[in-house]
DNA sequence: TCTGGGGTCCTAGGACCC
DNA sequence: TCTGGGGTCCTAGGACCC
């Protein structure tokens, strides 16, 4: 606990949705919801004028399409948003090099370990710089917590939201959250929540009341007295800048479940391959291999094998997916399989061993061919592959038309609409899927032109994405996420 | 059209060791 | 000779977060 509010919690408003607002101008003032389109999707995010129809993270697919049918429903990109993302991360940097990212879209700095404030005034003065920085750099909208502690610097970030800021002033934290359902606090889920109200606590002062024995009684040692003190307004967690990769998972939910032993074993062998594919990427080998079955039944089992040495090889990663595979009853089908390594080390087997462990690992593939590194993604995974290759929200480029982004498909047509970022909305065409005019774009920055006293973003690699013209802003966006 | 994908942390029981 | 106690590792599951 700090006696000023010099960490600050950052909350990108919306922000999948908003990017694609900014980045598709038919688009903006319009419900937009990005997330998973297939049979079995849910929200990622909804833009504010989605979440108006009762939309949120988490929800189903279906269900939000039957809330809001009018919306427009786009696939999430990834690389464009953690484009976005690295250029806010870095100005986030130019306060303090106590920065911890917390996801693509959201982090804590503090502000006293950069030297930029300790004390209210100045802490304010630069969360709002910050905010307008981010603004003219991204043409996004951010929204600002600061307060004495991580905990009470997420709760004001959410109270500020959309587009806001709010400063929890230090020594007020117990007045603020005594009223506040148990359900602010980090770590209160649907579970412990329904838990503390069969216990008649349901308010932040009830847990206070209640006092730490009784928490601990009834929700365990660590949780129980973390909550306690959380309940105090009591959190001294630092900022931490660099966190250690624990585990490396790869899933997939398949459209329908699955009940072929050998379909089944296959998926199991392609998930190993982009396990092993996101190890090495990482830089680590590791000694858990972890094997996750979802059930027809939404039941979910673990099994998992601990090797003797850490390893990053796809044949010994493979077999040991394979061997707990045995293991597992499917009849009846299985929704979703997942393979994941855990106990991991910082290094890879090329980096420690040279040539003598290689022949090693082919050994280890036994009979199997040695597979390449680069598996092929195979366009016939849970999705179909014409949906995959034309999904809806990604960018195209026309030879005569230009820049635009998939509007839909079917049918053999797919559906452009050209626009891009700095353009008017655009007008919609209709192509052959195979248009040979027709093939996959690159994600246009949302802001383009610098503009005069704009901040420059200390930019390693690319001169892009300085300056800007807030009228790409997405405008006063949206509401918290996860309601 | 009912439930994604990537993570983290904690608990509890059994094995094993001293 | 009727039953120690602590520590660590492994496995499985669950809650939670974005």
């Amino acid at each position: 606990m700090r006696a000023a509010p010099t960490i600050l919690h950052l909350d990108m408003d919306a922000f999948f949705a908003a990017a694609e607002q900014a980045s598709k101008p038919s688009l903006r003032g319009k419900p937009v919801v990005v997330g998973g389109l297939g049979p079995r999707g849910v929200v990622a995010t909804a833009s504010y004028e989605a979440r108006r129809f009762g939309v949120h993270s988490a929800m189903p697919m279906g269900q939000a399409r039957r809330l809001a049918p009018n919306a427009a429903y786009l696939v999430p990109r990834f690389a464009f948003y953690r484009s976005i993302s690295e250029q806010v991360m870095r100005l986030l940097g130019s306060l303090s090099p106590l920065v911890e990212p917390l996801s693509l879209d959201e982090a804590f700095v503090d502000l006293e370990a950069g030297g930029v404030a300790d004390d209210t005034a100045s802490a304010r003065a630069a969360g709002e710089r910050l905010r307008a920085d981010i603004l003219a750099t991204t043409g996004l909208t951010g929204s600002v917590g600061l307060a004495g502690s991580k905990m009470l610097a997420k709760i004001a970030s959410e109270q500020a939201k959309p587009d806001g800021l709010v400063l929890i002033p230090p020594g007020t934290e117990r007045t603020l959250l005594g009223p506040k359902s148990v359900r602010i606090l980090p770590g209160v889920g649907p579970a412990t929540g329904e838990h503390l109200r069969r216990a008649g606590m349901t308010t932040v002062s009830d847990l206070a009341e209640a006092g730490e024995d009784e928490l601990v009684r009834l929700l365990g040692r660590a949780h129980g007295a973390s909550l306690y003190r959380m309940a105090q307004g009591y959190d001294d967690r630092p900022v931490v800048a660099e966190r250690d990769a624990k585990s490396v998972s790869v899933e997939d939910t398949f459209a329908v479940d699955l009940h072929d032993r050998v379909r089944i074993r296959g998926e199991v062998e392609r998930l190993a391959e982009r396990c092993v594919e996101r190890l090495r990427a990482s830089g680590h080998s590791g000694r858990t291999i972890v094997l996750k079955v979802r059930r027809f039944d939404f039941s979910t089992l673990t099994r998992s094998e601990t090797l003797r040495g850490p390893t990053d090889a796809l044949g010994v990663v493979r077999e040991a997916a394979g061997r707990l595979l045995d293991s597992v009853d499917t009849t009846g089908g299985v929704r979703l399989l997942g393979v994941g390594v855990s106990g991991l080390a910082d290094y890879t087997q090329e980096d420690l061993f040279a040539q003598a462990e290689l022949v090693g690992e082919r050994g280890a593939e036994g009979a199997a061919p040695v597979a390449p590194e680069v598996a092929v993604a195979e366009p016939t995974g849970p999705v179909a592959a014409a949906e995959r290759y034309w999904a809806p929200g990604h960018d195209v480029r026309h030879a005569v038309y230009g820049a635009g982004w998939v509007q839909g498909s079917g049918l053999g047509r797919v559906t452009v609409r050209f626009e891009e970022p700095g353009s008017a909305p655009g007008r919609v065409r209709t192509f052959a899927v195979d248009d040979p005019e027709l093939e996959a774009g690159e994600a246009l920055p949302l802001v383009r032109d610098p503009v005069p006293g704009a901040v420059p973003v200390p930019a390693p690699s690319t001169a892009a994405g300085r300056g800007g013209a807030p009228g790409l802003a997405a405008g006063p966006g949206s509401h918290p996420r996860r309601p």
